[in-house]
DNA sequence: CGAATTCATCGAAGCGCTTCGACGAAGCGC
DNA sequence: GCGCTTCGTCGAAGCGCTTCGATGAATTCG
């Protein structure tokens, strides 16, 4: 394996002259880099990661911390991570996997402070999250992929689960429909302060609200099962039910099931609009659901070029926070309510 | 941030005592041990990563080939990677991500030659894969998920597909089933050379000829459209077909409603085996699917123990291939054939 | 009881690179 | 044309660790 000494000695140059004309943080004449590359390309060089690192103390390495607890189907994880490496490996950066879950802030501290990455990407943020103490504490700049409830001047990129609430209800009530529940994720999710169970919670009643609507929003373990139970229940609660918003994916899977074993058509009876959904999931269903889409990728890429940016300025955390929108798929699963069903 | 050298002043040692008490390469008296390992601690100190790479030659870094493509739901990847990267780390290794495709086996060549990995976990391998050459050339160890058609004396880990159909093929004959048709993967795939549409296929095919009974396999999109029009060509060859197994889980929710509407009972008039699934995509059916689930954790765990193994060994790539079926997971789309469709 | 081992520890030589200060050569203005 | 800056290049000092050979002390054995 060549070295940039040899390097330099083909090309008659020093050593360091080699190291500027790869870096270009000093002006080398083009001649002389011509040579250099020559040499370069002639030896087969690779310059040596390890080395670099060690007298240049940055690794060129971002860390993922990757949620052990799997929600959902994983497509939107799996599109998040490739997206995110691969942002990453475009700037020069290696991807690294911590699997490390809330309760291990511990480790994370340790292999923070070994130096082993030069930047983190927190992904799964809990509103109170004893992992964001850990890296502030280890002094590694950080972007959080979701946030926590005080984000003060954190780094983070997040769905907008405002947003993407208000637009569901907004799209609803443009087809005519008034009485729209929303079927969230599990209780258990809500306690351990899973923020978009929160968020999506409280973007929902408010969008309700804010038209002098009422809101109507349960919560549903992850299962078709479930779903079934929590559609019953909603019904039970207001048999004029006329749309179903969905955060569930999973339950969501009982919630037609439930609808067609009451004879319920959709979308002609009840609307059912599934939010925040893995890639692929609308086309499982028969009719195929109207979705809103996670933006897993987009995620990915705009955490890297945050987490990026912060690395850049140094001290500075003035990194614009950014909020995703989920966008509208369309699909069979949603539709104009008919006007007997009007009131 | 401390050094060894600050380590071995604070303890009175010389900087290689600590280097050996903490490596363990060459005895340490334990009380010698006591005095550094206190020294540590009261330092806060943490070995450089870098430095440790750049003396040693190793990097305790495995790099994960990660797939562009998205088969599936991504659900068994997500297992995979998850449980990749935590074996690795409890090993002290970090695993990183190469999201390449089957096309950049230039790109993995120029990773691999820079040092940045000691192995590397090769996913998604094709039955003619380039990127297998190009890791040979690069000399990286390295570990298939999947494998090439031939595999020489490479170190691989793969689904047991042969196994797997069998145990299906099995499962189903003893139910009483004698027309069971076979629903695969996309003909694109099976063009590219996609191992487990191919070995399914071939095991799928072994496994009814060898009890004498007439195999009948179809090639179907990754959709539930497809898959409904799959079901109804396997109904047009066969009438009197009593179970399918599909390894397509999207087409999967397409077969299961092709046979709804025409009035067909899962599991009563027809049975559906799912094999090769991933984790949860039974139960998002109604009735919940049999599968037989697609092994990621221990794929995860078993190929990143096979490459240290490699690595340890050095030059004999003797580690033995591991095969794991698809264990079986009971639902309710299964059932004996009632005697009066017994011939 | 002295020679031969064994044992724990030390010092020093790198690993391959980045980066700083220095130094001639060329370019500038007056 | 003289001092001054600017430009391209060089040499050397590390970065923090692993690892090899050496060294003296403790242990063993005939």
């Amino acid at each position: 394996m060549a070295t940039m000494q040899d390097v330099a000695r083909l090309a008659n140059v020093s050593l360091s002259t080699v190291s500027y004309a790869l870096s270009e943080t000093r002006p080398v004449t083009a001649a002389t880099k011509a040579r250099i590359e020559a040499a370069m390309s002639e030896l087969g060089y690779h310059r040596n990661a390890a080395a670099r690192s060690l007298a240049s103390h940055r690794s060129h390495v971002l860390a993922l911390i990757f949620p052990a607890m799997q929600q959902g189907l994983g497509g939107t994880v799996t599109e998040f991570v490739a997206s995110a490496a691969d942002t990453a490996r475009q700037s020069g950066y290696q991807l690294v996997l911590w699997p490390f879950g809330a309760t291990q802030s511990r480790e994370i501290r340790d292999l923070a402070q070994q130096g082993q990455a030069d930047g983190v990407l927190l992904m799964e943020v809990r509103l109170d999250d004893p992992r964001v103490e850990a890296l502030r504490k280890a002094g590694v700049p950080f972007t959080m992929i979701g946030r926590t409830a005080r984000v003060d001047d954190l780094s983070y990129v997040d769905i907008d689960f405002t947003r993407t609430t208000e637009d569901a209800v907004a799209y609803l009530t443009d087809l005519g429909h008034e009485r729209i529940a929303f079927l969230n994720h599990s209780q258990a999710s809500r306690e351990e302060g899973y923020g978009p169970t929160v968020r999506a919670h409280d973007g929902y009643t408010a969008a309700m609200r804010r038209r002098g609507l009422v809101p109507h929003a349960i919560l549903c373990d992850e299962s078709p099962g479930a779903g079934r139970t929590a559609m019953s229940e909603l019904l039970a609660g207001d048999p004029d039910l006329t749309a179903v918003i969905t955060m569930n994916e999973i339950a969501t899977f009982g919630v037609t099931v439930e609808l067609q074993s009451r004879d319920l058509q959709i979308p002609r009876d009840v609307s059912v609009l599934a939010i925040v959904t893995s890639p692929g999931v609308g086309a499982m269903s028969h009719p195929p659901l109207t979705t809103m889409h996670a933006p897993g990728a987009a995620l990915g890429r705009l955490g890297v070029q945050s987490l990026l940016a912060l690395l850049q300025v140094g001290e500075t955390p003035s990194t614009d926070p950014v909020l995703l929108p989920c966008p509208l798929e369309p699909g069979g699963s949603t539709g104009p309510v008919p006007p007997e069903r009007r009131r």
